[in-house]
DNA sequence: TTGCGTTGAACAAACGATTGTCCTATCTTA
DNA sequence: TAAGATAGGACAATCGTTTGTTCAACGCAA
């Protein structure tokens, strides 16, 4: 068992609160020289620290934040963690991780967990419109951070991109290069990125006048899985689109391999947009022309809220918006992809 | 702020430990038919959830766990991740996620502060060999397991590989399918993978009666850009390999792009095999030869170990050892890869 | 009516730390 | 020398639960 300020407070044969105030420096504290360094060198010696957890108790403050993604595997919502946790650990907060797996059910549970936890804030990134769970959490008094997917239009502390404008370049990008019958790979109705980077699409469509063809669109969900599938029915279809553009980089992928596996050529049979700019994407050959965001500042912007709002004790609604940025591949204009030498190489992966 | 014991106690006209009793179903608590539901009604009125932090510090634990690794943003740290996670919020954990981009300063602050935390658990898979930080670790009252690196032979609870055995394997897959001068990139003489994989590979040239060539060892690293480099080397040097065996997948992904940025075919002019098995290396086109390894079961299999020493109360040195498995891929053999419609598809992949 | 067994809760002591207040020597100053 | 100031810590309450122990009132039997 670790040393505790009582039994200290008798090798030393001084008062507990001595020991408490010795270790945290307190300035009020009046204490003879000698005595402070027996004291500090017990410390030393017993190589003291304080119970988090009573520490937690008495200063109503743990420094424990939370995340809560749909799955850490998936590489946009690992790049957000490690955001959120840069932005944090330097200032003294570990971090937990939840994984909801896009299950309302887990991430109720979840965040019901967290709060009688008392973490001191949490970073939210799976919710939904007009999420249940985001009605209850602005009613307890915890920090929190809605990020990347909001839940009703401003109304809580938000961090992500604009996703209208996102959905409106990627698709621009499709019909500037000539493409008529432009696809789109649908996320969610329930969930904000999906109905807004649809509307940017159909903006787009609109801006060239051109019509919308319902067959073109396709829900997809996020998953991998999804956008194959998604893809195929698309890309089978007797009319089929001549470009396509995926509500995530992941469903992309997906789409990109199912065009493989029909044997079409990318870009020249079909041409592909994800969004997110993932790692994987530049990673695919032909690399993948995706809708750039900050993922890591995503998470990093996040952490800041949340301290900001724990710092000064009261509820900030401010909400930052990174604007997106096209990032041009070979998966719509051959040719593109870096040259060889420069090929620019995804650092840091450890193990 | 949340409702406290002492509230409800106030209003049903009770003592706190009453409530606490029954919000605990205490079989040792005889009461009033006509109490109890009416502390019941209140409990469910007032959606009462005892504050976890005081609760930890009376029963000392916590129901938090810990896991350590190099980075989340690794594919397959990110999966070992999830395996203690499913393993353990069934059981009511949540788990804290430190990154120590493989910085043992890092670590050794991250694990003080774990303690201090009385974290119930603690997965560490960034140790190295002889880890300091390792020994204090011992000598601390507090359940934890090494995954995939150890740091001094059969001294600690682990979950892993044989690592021996997979270089091996590998190595001799490419023996023989013909290569003579197979390069190796290692990893770190200072973590033991580095150091048994790279052992493996000397077994297998012996088992073949090849002669170890110094000039075709290099150390990579666990980087892809690492692998990229230390690919390089060997690929520009005058009798080059036409095989290499990378100590990870990372490390081989770095080496795949080298190549390609060379413009040598793989696998006709350059075949190469990797570690771990992740998602990536089956996206790949030529798909990579690799050693599998269970990821989410190392995870899954440290919650088990975890929580059995947490529940018996007394440190478990058992060692959980999974057989590595080839999977063998286009980057070595040409055509193996799975064809074109029963190509699998990563599954789950949200936003 | 006295005594005893139950019932139904109340009491109180932890768990470790933090922090405002109080107390007792020792010193200073008039 | 008496009074006030100051230095150096001790005291005690508190954070919110849990849990072993105690206790008052009631019912029942002798």
């Amino acid at each position: 068992m670790p040393v505790t300020l009582k039994e200290l407070a008798a090798r030393a044969r001084v008062h507990p609160s001595t020991i408490s105030r010795v270790a945290n420096n307190d300035p009020s504290l009046r204490i003879a020289p000698a005595t402070r360094t027996r004291i500090e060198t017990l410390l030393r010696e017993t190589d003291y620290r304080p119970n988090g957890v009573a520490r937690g108790l008495k200063l109503r403050q743990t420094f424990v934040l939370a995340v809560v993604i749909p799955d850490v595997t998936n590489p946009f919502f690992a790049a957000l963690f490690r955001g959120v946790e840069d932005g944090a650990s330097s200032r003294g907060y570990n971090v937990l991780l939840c994984n909801t797996d896009g299950s309302p059910e887990r991430q109720r549970s979840h965040l019901l967990s967290l709060h009688a936890r008392r973490v001191d804030g949490i970073v939210l990134a799976s919710s939904y419109l007009k999420d249940p769970t985001v009605r209850w959490l602005r009613h307890q008094a915890i920090p929190y951070v809605l990020v990347n997917r909001f839940s009703d239009e401003a109304q809580d502390p938000f961090v992500g991109s604009d996703d209208l404008v996102g959905g409106r370049m990627a698709t621009q990008h499709l019909i500037q290069l000539g493409h008529r019958r432009v696809g789109h790979l649908a996320g969610k109705a329930t969930v904000s990125t999906g109905v807004l980077r649809r509307r940017g699409y159909l903006a787009a469509l609109a801006d060239h006048g051109l019509e919308v063809d319902s067959h073109l669109i396709t829900e997809s969900g996020y998953t991998e899985e999804g956008g194959a599938r998604a893809a195929e029915r698309l890309l089978t279809a007797p009319n089929r689109p001549t470009a396509i553009f995926a509500v995530t980089d992941m469903t992309a992928v997906g789409a990109w391999g199912a065009a493989r596996r029909m044997g079409l050529r990318i870009p020249e049979d079909v041409a592909i947009v994800g969004y997110n700019d993932i790692p994987l994407a530049s990673r695919l050959v032909p690399g993948l022309t995706t809708v750039h965001v900050p993922i890591h500042e995503f998470g990093s912007a996040a952490a800041r809220l949340l301290l900001e709002q724990i710092e000064t004790g009261d509820a900030i609604r401010r909400r930052v918006i990174f604007n997106p940025e096209l990032i041009v591949r070979g998966s719509t204009v051959a040719g593109t992809d870096a040259p060889a030498g420069l090929r620019p190489i995804a650092a840091l992966a450890t193990e």
